[in-house]
RNA sequence: GGGCAAUUAGCUCAGCUGGUUCAGAGCACCUCGUUUACACCGAGGGGGUCGGGGGUUCGAACCCCUCAUUGCCCACCA
């Protein structure tokens, strides 16, 4: 035979990957078709491929792939991000090891190094993806900073500045007073340290009480404006709406109340510092407290510290408290561990700090959220619970901080002319920003006086246009691209950033083109290990996708994926299931080979059983076919796949073909093997958005086809009215079959030995599969008898009865023995259903289907145990 | 601390509106088998008191209460 009896993915896949790209199918226009679109979730513009995006393109790819053969306008818009943060940092990191500090570089040279790291490692996950047979639109590949998508967030920020809703705005930052600079995050190291708790009395304002505070920071109480307590805790009641006096510098302050008060902790009662504690910060938001900030930038106190002022904080912590303990106002010290965040570089301790920072609104951006998800089900998620993490975030939403200290993104486009916080104007250019800055400055300005603020944007909002913007909607609200594309349909990606970026695109879908950004969001799970660990580098625990891909072929890799991976439920992968797919390839593979192998004769006749099987074949495959529909809407991609998995293996390999095999040597009836391919290339359409290069190879196999006619654009098989009696009695049949391989493996009969059976018809079952029974167990005759057989081996399905006379000895005891336990156990079942049906409260309130079903069952257990008990009579 | 989810066979998971099948699948496992598509295979088989305890109901894996364990998200405590 010329064919391999092993399918080889390596030689193919990069074969068909060319051939689709050669013949653009991938490529969408806009046309007089229903469009099916999806965005990538952009991955980091110099990321690697990892698991977690294998498992997500995947999925998409499925889901495009579908859309295209179901006829649709399939579009899927491939891209990368610029990733400030993670793309900076990686930058800064190079440049160290190279010996160059960021801080040395001007932010025109620091950039020119980033882009040429860009232009080294950017794109390479897109062709990477490509392995993995994704089926992207690359002539329509976008990267975030892009001009037209640049250009599109600033004119976003300009929009929104005008609108008001945008404005400059005071944040608490990492501040580290050694470096004078602040930190992300990240770079705060927090640990354990042992401190005290000061309980510190604060004088009531006109009266001689006083309330006790507890802090840790007694060096602060310079910078309070306010206190605050429980508005339940009843020790306080008499405190409520009264000033106390700040130790020291006798400030008068107002007593607040607020539910973040623990009562539990220290006194229950608060000191608040908006300056200088990110809790109190947003205290003082919401009350409206006045901020004092008594720190000069290296951390020593400022005019508002008094006597203290240019002493270092701990210095001044010590000195306070000495000075509070001899008038009075200290009442207690306590032992006190505390978390203590310190500089990563500088070890020094991080204070926080407030600083100036560009905010945009959101009140009125999430109000069309909201609806749009929890009242309208304009867009769905799935699994549907993510909708309650969404609604959380929402309602408890504070307005977002888009500026980062950064200089890799788009850059903030507000432009200072004078020396005041207030002297700058928010243009799309700088000539722009010329015009409108004359027009509010005094003096006559030029270009040279404009400088443009420092920051860049937030990542995050240039991706949450990206379903716009991949179209120019922004710039070009009202082009085809748009008008045609979008809505997008199905957003596949990871729970992790549902707020960062999920929502943040349904704000802008309302807020700049009045409509949802999709329809449907697919949360993916995290891709574990089998420890349920997260794959992760630093494990190095996780596969090399591109090895696996080489090991197993892109197609075993998908379905390994896809098979254990239920929406939202973590994955926890296993190459196992990889080397399951790529054994299903060699199945389908070999399966193939078989049909390619037949000879085929236009003269012999069709058998009678090839032609029931074909009948069968046609309802199972339509009874998966509307399986497989309803797992897809439900995006249970691994249910959807198993149903063919199993349709394939199973019914259409172990069932179909067996059926209608030739003997040896023999060849094949035309009408049958016409059939059988049709059969087959329907298989292949079902089963292409999972394995799309091993059907596209076994499409083309078939036959020759044109590029009109291939796989990737083939039309997905129609749903037909089922007849459910064939498959029920196929399923009849099927139990005979394996009533007579048990016998004959039991009793040693081989299989080449063909034997002859008669069987009694209780449940009067269609004799329509009885050539497939006797091909199926190579059998002599089938005899529909009208008595049982003396001194046969025997078999019962349901209440039928079948014999197979025996050439040898019967070992009558164990005959005895079989039937026994058959008897009582179906003994057994009568008396629970026959339980069921003396209950009268059973009989008068379950419904009168549920009670024919069991009065079924009732007559079927007696018929059986008649027929075992005179088959037991034979014996005696 | 607040919220969300999960707990069903050795493993990973279905079980949708409480009632078709004395609880299903895939993998793994066991037995037999070189029958002419495939040992990356075929045929057959074993395996679960549905996390514990209560309750509602004629009937509960499914609904309610409670406890336990695990995971995730948010806020992290002056």
């Amino acid at each position: 035979m010329s064919i391999p009896t092993k399918y080889n993915p390596q030689a193919v896949e990069q074969k068909w990957y060319q051939y689709w790209m050669e013949h653009n199918y991938f490529h969408s226009v806009p046309n007089e078709k229903k469009p099916y679109t999806i965005v990538i979730p952009p991955p980091n513009v110099t990321g690697v491929l990892h698991m977690g995006h294998m498992l997500n393109n995947t999925i998409q790819d499925v889901l495009i792939r579908q859309a295209r053969l179901k006829g649709l306008n399939a579009c899927w818009v491939p891209g990368t991000d610029h990733a400030s943060i993670a793309t900076e940092a990686k930058v800064v990191a190079k440049l160290k090891n190279e010996g160059i500090e960021k801080e040395s570089l001007t932010r025109d040279e620091f950039l020119k190094h980033a882009w040429d790291w860009t232009g080294k490692h950017g794109g390479l996950i897109l062709e990477q993806l490509k392995k993995l047979g994704a089926s992207c639109d690359w002539e329509r590949t976008k990267f975030t900073m892009d001009k037209e998508l640049s250009e599109s967030v600033i004119k976003v920020f300009v929009d929104l500045y005008r609108k008001g809703q945008i404005y400059k705005g005071f944040r608490m930052v990492n501040w580290d007073p050694e470096a004078k600079t602040t930190l992300s995050d990240e770079e705060v190291i927090y640990e354990e340290k042992q401190g005290n708790l000061y309980y510190l009395k604060y004088q009531v304002e006109g009266s001689n009480d006083f309330v006790t505070i507890a802090t840790t920071r007694p060096e602060t109480i310079l910078g309070d404006t306010a206190v605050c307590i429980h508005p339940n805790d009843e020790r306080y009641h008499h405190l409520k709406g009264k000033k106390v006096m700040v130790p020291i510098c006798n400030r008068v302050i107002p007593i607040i109340e607020d539910e973040y008060v623990d009562m539990e902790f220290g006194t229950g009662c608060l000191k608040v510092t908006p300056a200088h504690d990110i809790n109190d910060k947003m205290l003082g938001e919401k009350h409206q407290l006045e901020i004092i900030d008594i720190f000069n930038d290296d951390a020593t106190l400022n005019h508002f510290g008094l006597h203290y002022q240019g002493l270092d904080r701990f210095a001044v912590r010590t000195a306070i408290t000495k000075e509070l303990e001899e008038k009075g106002y200290l009442q207690k010290i306590e032992k006190h561990l505390q978390r203590v965040g310190t500089s990563e570089r500088t070890k020094a301790v991080i204070e926080p700090r407030i600083s100036a920072q560009w905010f945009l609104k959101m009140e009125d951006l999430i109000k069309p959220a909201l609806k749009a998800v929890l009242e309208d089900e304009e867009i769905q998620f799935f699994p549907k619970h993510y909708v309650n993490t969404y609604r959380h975030w929402l309602e408890n939403i504070r307005d977002w901080n888009i500026s980062r200290q950064l200089w890799w993104g788009h850059q903030i486009p507000a432009y200072y002319f004078g020396d005041g916080e207030t002297d700058f104007v928010v243009a799309e250019s700088k000539e722009e920003a010329l015009i409108l800055a004359n027009e509010k400055s005094t003096e006559k300005l030029t270009l040279a006086d404009l400088r443009q603020d420092e920051d860049a944007l937030d990542t995050w909002f240039s991706s949450w246009l990206w379903p716009i913007s991949v179209f120019d909607g922004i710039r070009n609200p009202n082009n085809e691209e748009i008008n045609y594309y979008y809505p997008t349909n199905d957003l596949v990606t990871g729970p992790d950033i549902i707020f960062f970026w999920v929502a943040r695109m349904i704000f802008a879908g309302y807020e700049f083109r009045n409509e949802r950004p999709f329809k449907n969001v697919y949360f993916t799970g995290i891709v574990r290990d089998k420890q349920r660990r997260k794959m992760s580098k630093s494990l190095g625990n996780s596969p090399e996708p591109l090895d696996l891909i080489d090991k197993y072929g892109a197609d075993g890799v998908r379905v390994g994926l896809l098979l254990s991976s239920a929406a939202g439920n973590d994955l926890l992968f296993d190459e196992d299931l990889c080397e399951q797919g790529r054994n299903f390839s060699t199945k389908i593979w070999n399966a193939f080979r078989l049909v390619q192998g037949w000879e085929i004769s236009e003269i012999i006749e069709q058998p009678e059983a090839s032609k029931i099987a074909i009948e069968w074949y046609q309802n199972k495959f339509q009874q998966v076919l509307e399986e497989v529909e309803k797992s897809f809407e439900n995006y249970r991609l691994s249910e959807a796949l198993m149903s063919i998995y199993k349709l394939i293996w199973d019914d259409f390999s172990s069932w179909y073909l067996e059926m209608i095999k030739p003997s040896f040597g023999q060849p094949i009836d035309q009408k049958t093997y016409d059939a059988t391919i049709a059969f087959f290339e329907s298989n292949l359409k079902l089963l292409h958005p999972y394995m799309p290069f091993l059907t596209e190879e076994i499409w083309q196999h078939i036959k020759v086809r044109t590029p009109q006619e291939a796989l990737i654009i083939a039309n997905y098989p129609t749903k037909e009215v089922i007849n459910q009696q064939i498959i029920t009695d196929f399923e009849m049949a099927a139990e005979v079959i394996s009533g007579i391989r048990t016998i004959r493996k039991d009793k040693n009969i081989p299989f080449k030995e063909s034997i002859e059976i008669s069987y009694l018809n209780h449940e009067k079952t269609s004799d329509k599969f009885n050539p497939v029974i006797i091909k199926m167990g190579n059998l002599a005759g089938i005899i529909k008898g009208k008595s049982k057989v003396e001194g046969a081996l025997s078999f019962r399905v349901k209440s039928n009865e079948y014999f197979i006379p025996l050439t040898g000895s019967i070992d009558i005891a164990s005959e005895i023995e079989k039937l026994t336990q058959e008897l009582i156990y179906t003994e057994g079942f009568l008396k629970s259903v026959q339980a069921k049906l003396t209950n009268e409260r059973f009989v008068n309130n379950a419904p009168e289907k549920v009670l024919e079903i069991e009065r079924k069952k009732e007559a079927d257990a007696l018929a059986k145990i008649e027929t075992i008990h005179t088959s037991l009579k034979a014996f005696q």
